[in-house]
DNA sequence: TCGAGCAACTTGACACTGTAAAGTTCAGCT
DNA sequence: AGCTGAACTTTACAGTGTCAAGTTGCTCGA
């Protein structure tokens, strides 16, 4: 985790991991199976981390349906912000198994957060899928466009700064129709 | 390009590109300064054709407003699903340069594209970054999820088949409260 | 008690990668 | 004829994943 965070994905080596550990370059090879299933192991427990800002981001909000969604969204948007290796961690696999497999603990996946969240906008119309999926994309393609500097200032100025949040309420408002 | 589309974007080695050309290990590094630029140069490539994708679903599609908004998403989802690896190579980069860096040829640009299709829906209470913003965080997270098998069968048999675009026009039916 | 078994780890090796520095080739120009 | 510069080659080195074999040390059962 300490690689992650300071170096990012491409920081997660097996020889790197050894060296942080202080044993041989191969000691990892017998806890994974190669490179791709340490960084899968990696990117649950940063599951575990973004799980829980999607729990504790409803617990400080309001309890209204539309509250709560807000809510979720705005620890989806923190997170990519505040741990962004930890985001790309996740999202880095090419796969949303994580966002399912259950962590042996009684607390919910972020799915079932999710869909927790969007079942008091599902209607005759609009079924469940579709509204965890509205609301998943919108959420998603937004934290991933700040994740990638869309509102950034491009002066040499802002070189290190941390990336601007944009227009988080104005895009949220779409979702306030789900509630017509 | 031949190794991004066979091979994917870690296929795109300075070794294998100089394997490919039929020269000397080292002979693309005097083309591009490291291996970043040769992928940017890749990438910057893939966008001709993205950019190309959305201009085709916008001209196929009918020419009302709302008509347009949902063929420029139309033809965002074809792309990340008929070039995948083009399409991971254009986001892989962790920036959004080429959306704005002009291509010397007449052809606006993606994000000149995307800009004028949103014109019709903004209003005094919403400006143009907002609606810019909403579609294409709603469009891309709904790619990125399609593209990370969000909507695919679990199954053995449904291995190597494309994936599944999922709920498509009723996802972008959130988009159509836009034209209130 | 003791030895088989086993897991964690080490050691050494190999192929592949990016990168650097120096040398080569050669077309085009003065 | 000679220079120049670009494209390329050659050689080298460090870092990476991965494999195969050996080592260590512990547990557990006879």
């Amino acid at each position: 985790m300490e690689l992650l965070t300071e170096g990012g994905v491409s920081a997660l080596t097996l020889r790197g991991c050894a060296a942080k550990a202080q044993v041989s370059h191969a000691a990892p090879k017998h806890h994974f199976k190669d490179l791709a299933a340490l960084r899968e192991a990696v990117a649950l427990e940063c599951f575990v981390a973004f799980n829980q800002s999607l729990l504790d981001a409803i617990e400080n909000g309001g309890s209204a349906p539309t509250e709560q969604l807000h809510s979720i969204c705005r620890g989806y948007l923190d997170f990519a912000i505040k741990q962004p290796a930890y985001f790309d961690a996740i999202f880095s696999m090419g796969s949303l198994v994580s966002f399912s497999t259950d962590l042996g603990e009684q607390s919910p996946t972020a799915y079932e957060t999710l869909a927790k969240v969007c079942s008091h906008f599902v209607t005759k119309e609009r079924d469940a899928l579709t509204v965890e999926t509205q609301v998943w994309a919108l959420i998603h393609g937004y934290s991933q466009l700040v994740r990638m500097g869309r509102f950034n200032e491009h002066t040499e100025a802002a070189r290190d700064a941390p990336p601007s949040e944009g227009p988080f309420d104005q895009v949220m408002a779409l979702l306030q129709h789900l509630a017509d």
